[in-house]
DNA sequence: ATGGCTTGCACCGCAAGA
């Protein structure tokens, strides 16, 4: 079984290179975030006629975020969760939902602008929040993946250059702590089950040829729990759609299980 | 480098992203 994430900066603009990936790919399960689409706009026929389901929860021009299940392979979507406790929020970057045995949970995570801001505090509450709903989770769920755009490096591997960035937004040591105390629940950075050397990215900027000199940051993770880290197969990051004519500034992660 | 690209909105120059 393959899951995916990727954060595809406008699934208006994107929903091309999606279609184009997803028959390349063949994943099971894809997170998508930052679709910037309203619920009504969502292009449910267009991923039905090539043969996946999905689910959302989106606004207009921010944010935003849906679960595609590959018709063939997986149940449709059951459970699903777009708000938690404690966390009274417009901004659609929550989706949860259950597919066969899985527990999947997509987040958007706050970018936070710039360590003091105000969006930096909303970012800190926002991952505490989400840590106590995961610790839920987690406690009826013993097969959960959590995936999504985190925003946050995880540890200098995770950038081009960590002296730069020092502990700038996305570094700074409380968004690695916030990152931390999710992960200290008992949930795995799937990707660094499989390589531990840096320089592999899932971002790169849009500006100064980014992606050409590998300035990138790996911000995309996918998050396992301990039963399903026992089944892990293998975890990637799939370079070629950040090839591609009008490209997201992400490329997607994916993870492969062993299941039956 | 409070820069650079890209997107959406809306009316064309902003905010926001990371």
């Amino acid at each position: 079984m393959k899951i995916a994430s990727w954060n595809v900066n406008s699934l208006k603009v994107r929903l091309p290179h999606l279609t184009q990936w997803l028959a390349d790919a063949q994943p099971d399960i894809v997170a998508l975030q930052e679709t910037k689409m309203e619920d009504g706009k969502f292009p449910v026929d267009e991923l039905a006629a090539v043969g996946y389901r999905a689910v959302f929860s989106g606004q207009k021009t921010y944010n935003g975020v849906a679960i595609l299940t590959r018709e063939q392979t997986c149940g449709a979507p059951s459970d699903i969760v777009t708000d938690i406790p404690g966390l009274d929020d417009p901004q659609r970057r929550i989706l949860a939902a259950t597919v066969g045995d899985l527990r999947v949970v997509d987040l958007y995570v706050v970018n936070g602008k710039a360590v003091g801001d105000e969006k930096y505090a909303y970012k800190l509450d926002w991952l505490a929040k989400v840590r106590d709903f995961l610790a839920d989770e987690l406690a009826r769920h013993p097969q959960l993946i959590v995936l999504g755009d985190f925003n946050i490096c995880p540890d200098d591997r995770d950038v081009y250059d960590p002296i730069a960035w020092g502990e700038d937004i996305l570094c700074s040591p409380p968004e690695r702590a916030g990152l931390q105390a999710i992960t200290a629940l008992g949930l795995h950075d799937s990707f660094r089950l499989f390589e531990a050397d840096a320089g592999h990215f899932s971002w790169w900027d849009y500006r100064q040829a980014g992606f050409r000199r590998n300035l990138g940051l790996r911000i995309d993770l996918i998050l396992i729990s301990d039963t399903l880290k026992s089944i892990a197969k293998a975890a990637t990051i799939d370079r070629e759609p950040r090839r591609w004519e009008r490209p997201s500034d992400h490329t997607p992660v994916l993870l492969e299980l062993d299941t039956k």
